[in-house]
DNA sequence: CCGCCAATCTACTCGCGAGTAGGTTAGTCT
DNA sequence: AGACTAACCTACTCGCGAGTAGATTGGCGG
């Protein structure tokens, strides 16, 4: 068994390339275990490569944390940021940006549940990292809010429930998106779709038979 | 400063006064350090109590943690339950229940992040009953939604997107929950309200100034 | 006033996992 | 070929914190 594996497995390699195979290891073993139960071990394991491999390229176990959440949240981020379209209504920013989201997360489950659960929950620097991207996003989805034009009914605290209708957006499509690993059978159009409605429409308006749909886009994304 | 400590620390109480007391330390510790980096030292010395005294009287980290999350679900759920009106419709259900919830949290900041944050990403056991917490809570909303009406337009998946929406919207106002503790000069009723507009208009409705608010409860409660 | 038990403490053990010292190959360049 | 270095491993140390053994003290029934 050991003896196979020593056999089979590709031996010195470049950093380079042990220093991706290590990154990935840990975001897998990160997303499965949190970052306090995940040890060192394991993450060399999956990687297969030995425990001083991993600190001689990425340090302690926090700075390679560090570097996972990194990784990932520019991962997600440019995602994003590439499939929305910045040159359409309000609506439509918004729904491509859902869109790409839910896609990205679909597709990365791992680095979304490392991102998402665990992050905040080490507290410290990370929290800060985290928080930040949550806030970029938040403020984001708030200038679109805004954008559209200028809130009645909400009071005089208007810059303020923008503020706050964006985190509750943003922590919307998050808890969605945690929903979505016990119902993988669903599309992430079809997510993406859902939640649309709800914030563009509210239940009032779903309740009544109406729906939001999707422009045809000139070219299609 | 030892010596006072102990001069003025009531001494031999009875098993269910310190069981409570220990509790209360333990919540308060979890919260701000989380489960991993919280020890069972600084839960004893809040508590003014010494280490065995917590063992003996609630067992592990794992059972005293258990017995944390438990008892403060246990206290969300009744304070929800108890705010909200079963006798009314449907969208002022949902109003009494997200001003209750917001109530709660507001009073009760600790409670929430151990709930909120803490309780998922130690996994195991604790993320399960967590995760029936917020499952018989979406179970709720879901069944508000469905009961309002049949939602056209959203295709033939109308049950499971019900559930989806009320995922939603719960992650919606944990995620306001926690913005809230970043801007807390605002009231929980003015939140609730906030949040109640998005989710019951839509920012569609939103921004061409439309609001709801609640009618007037027979006996206000 | 005395013994008895529950309440409580001090002062340990012990395992787990982060981090490391130092030796061992395998490519590579001349 | 031979040596030089980067890649890589085995096998440790060591501190931290969960959990405990056993002594101690204060209050209550007799």
């Amino acid at each position: 068994m050991t003896e196979n594996e020593r056999k089979r497995r590709v031996r010195r390699l470049p950093r380079e390339v042990r220093e991706r195979q290590i990154t990935d290891a840990a975001v897998e073993v990160f997303s499965r275990h949190g970052f306090h139960n995940a040890s060192m071990d394991e993450v060399a394991e999956v990687a297969g490569v030995s425990k001083p491999m991993v600190y001689a390229y990425l340090g302690s176990k926090e700075e390679l944390f560090a570097a996972c959440i990194q990784r990932e949240a520019q991962r997600l981020l440019q995602a994003i940021a590439e499939g929305v379209r910045g040159d359409v209504e309000p609506d439509m920013q918004l729904w491509t940006g859902l869109r790409s989201f839910f896609h990205f997360v679909g597709q990365n489950r791992s680095s979304w549940t490392v991102l998402h659960r665990q992050a905040l929950s080490v507290g410290g620097e990370f929290a800060e990292e985290i928080s930040q991207m949550r806030a970029r996003s938040i403020e984001l989805v708030a200038a679109l809010v805004v954008a559209s034009g200028t809130r009645k009914g909400v009071g005089a605290q208007a810059e303020k429930s923008g503020e706050a209708l964006a985190a509750a957006l943003v922590g919307a499509a998050e808890s969605l998106a945690d929903w979505w690993l016990d119902h993988p059978d669903i599309s992430d159009d079809v997510l993406a779709s859902w939640l649309m409605n709800l914030v563009w429409l509210g239940f009032g308006d779903l309740v009544e038979g109406e729906a939001w749909s999707p422009k045809d886009l000139t070219p299609p994304a």
